[in-house]
DNA sequence: ATTGACCTTAACGTTGCGTAAAGGTGTATC
DNA sequence: GATACACCTTTACGCAACGTTAAGGTCAAT
């Protein structure tokens, strides 16, 4: 089957102007030119064109789909992966802005104020992208990535019940660390129970518990701004405080 | 406190180019300029950058940024609680995109460790179609996307050989737990060599294994009339069967 | 007086096309 | 054979939201 510009344009739905353009820069040329200079498409090209559209809408730029369908041997998987960290990236932005937007909607309520600095923290990816070079690193190093990607695995290692059963605890010790902050005490009655809370959440996610590699998560939700901003989302200072709760509730620290 | 043009835009992340732009198409103009021509920006300005920033993010245009920021009866609280409920979603796309990319990593993959092209095709239809399609949405809400997205993830971290030690296993399985079926004992050898091949089977989806688990995966497959559909297509009664053996195999029971 | 870090305007480059403009081709119909 | 009309072609400017030189003025310190 053979296709002019128009035929395979209304065929996968783009503009005849984009089949020129990928012609123009080389992503998609046409399987020959006829007597009169039309662009003439076969089945080869409208595979491709199923690709390229097929990258596209994943929001890969249009010179990396290039790579992936002209190299016939590139590594399409590294480049997808690459396009996935900035994705996940740009999923963390999107979690900071959200508690950036929380926060205004409280600072316009008039319960709390903001410096000038924290009013663009959503938007700082630089000092997320400087955070992550300066600790990042350092902080897998010391604390194992296996164990992180050992969490994951777990995860799905659960049944429907004890996947309930951790979500429950999850919110157990949301709440219950909601109330012991209001003490200020990381050594109150309420703190050591989250504290013992969150051990027990732990032990869904970890096969084997510590005080060491506990305490040492603990000072992690501190050092890895994603944490932080994930337990301070509703009061700031919160992860501090969970770290100093489990640091006195383990006996160990980092 | 009085900002010039470097300040605020480190202070706010972005470029000093932005900010001459953002003057330029009148939607943030400096409180004043000094007497050496400086852009000098105050404290109105910040809130007003900020403004920006948040619907910038959100992907509206400059120009109808311009309209929200210069008009003069503007509800902000509202407005903010607009913009969040708009972040939220944003994420939800930004989480299925990154679910699709994952999954093309996944064929990906496999088109290049996998030597028979259709047996990818065949893959790569069952995968994306069946598990998302049919199951996805569904599964995702009762049992947690997360474990469906671990899932997923291990699954594209198979190799070709892998791959086909995988579908070699669960047809020796289909075809042991045919043979037990007949028996009718779940306590049968054959059925305990067909639950200890479940077992082997699961271990290539599972990272960690444990009794426990694989008594309830056992049980989710009486639970859940998708999967007992498909164990029951030949012999109704299958799911049960095979739930009974691994309840025995594991000595666990849900 | 000379750095060097600031600031200014001006203007072209980028992505992925949309949208003319100006013209050639193919086929049917009058 | 003229005309109409739907195709096709290349060329080229426009868009958003800045990035990136280039060419030059300003400020504080040495």
């Amino acid at each position: 089957m053979e296709y002019t510009i128009q035929k395979l344009a209304s065929l996968a739905g783009v503009s005849t102007r984009t089949l020129r353009y990928y012609d123009e820069i080389g992503i998609l040329k046409p399987a020959r030119i006829n007597s009169s200079g039309y662009r003439i498409y076969g089945q080869e090209e409208v595979n491709t064109l199923q690709q390229i559209l097929f990258y596209r809408e994943l929001g890969v730029g249009l010179d990396s789909i290039k790579d992936i369908v002209t190299a016939p041997s590139f590594d399409g998987a590294k480049a997808l992966r690459e396009h996935r960290e900035k994705l996940l990236e740009k999923r963390e932005q999107l979690d900071l802005l959200i508690s950036n937007v929380d926060k205004t909607i409280a600072l316009t309520e008039g319960r709390i104020t903001m410096s000038d600095k924290e009013k663009f923290e959503g938007f700082k990816k630089k000092m997320v992208e400087d955070n992550e070079k300066k600790y990042g690193k350092e902080i897998r190093e010391k604390y194992g990535k296996e164990k992180v990607e050992a969490s994951n695995a777990k995860v799905m290692n659960m049944t429907q019940e004890q996947y309930e059963e951790v979500t429950a605890l999850a919110e157990q010790i949301h709440n219950t660390l909601a109330e012991a902050f209001k003490t200020g005490d990381p050594a109150s009655e309420l703190a050591q129970k989250a504290a013992d809370l969150h051990k027990q959440w732990l032990t869904y996610y970890w096969k084997d518990y510590s005080k060491e590699a506990h305490a040492g998560l603990a000072q992690m939700y501190v050092d890895d701004e994603r944490f932080t901003a994930y337990y301070d989302k509703e009061q700031p200072g919160t992860a501090v405080f969970l770290r100093d709760a489990i640091h006195i509730y383990t006996g160990k620290k980092i």
